[in-house]
DNA sequence: AGAAAATGTTACTGATCGGGATAATTTGCT
DNA sequence: AGCAAATTATCCCGATCAGTAACATTTTCT
């Protein structure tokens, strides 16, 4: 069975996985206050990791992808 | 253009990821520490990440992801 | 212009990360 | 099965940095 990936985006660093976060984020008009109340984060650090902050702790970053409805799938390629 | 999404796995937390890197890992015969020096980071942390470290900086997971072979993709879900 | 949202700045707590060494576990070989 | 080598998991230490709160400042939108 096949899917329609067109809603597929490659994230290769973390400028790209923030953008997308902020996109979904907003298409759903949600506040980064919002957002990071619902997932017991700091309003700070939802806006550092919509810029691409590559420190910030991946676990947290699952939790704020849940959050706005992104999921996430690895793909091992050959 | 389709692409066959067999081999795309959820992610929903680190364990899962963890998984996933070992497993790309071992597919293709590299140790803990080969992946380590190729990436630039030491070995307790791929040791760590693989066992699902939440902790873990984002960005330096995905160096490892990349260095194993592993592609990333977020879906934006309505 | 005015309100709401996002970002800059500072200070403080606590944990990540790496190196090196050491257990513990797994793998390979006879 | 049993033993040795290789691989992986932990531990300690010190330096560095992430995360947060609070307030100031800037950007965005109506």
């Amino acid at each position: 069975m096949l899917t329609d990936p067109s809603n597929l985006t490659p994230i290769h660093d973390t400028a790209e996985l923030g953008k997308i976060l902020r996109t979904k984020r907003k298409a759903q008009n949600l506040t980064q206050g919002e957002v990071a109340e619902h997932c017991g984060l700091s309003l700070r650090f939802v806006s550092e990791v919509e810029r691409g902050k590559p420190t910030a702790e991946i676990g947290k970053v699952l939790y704020l992808l849940t959050a706005v409805g992104v999921d996430l799938f690895a793909d091992p390629r050959d």
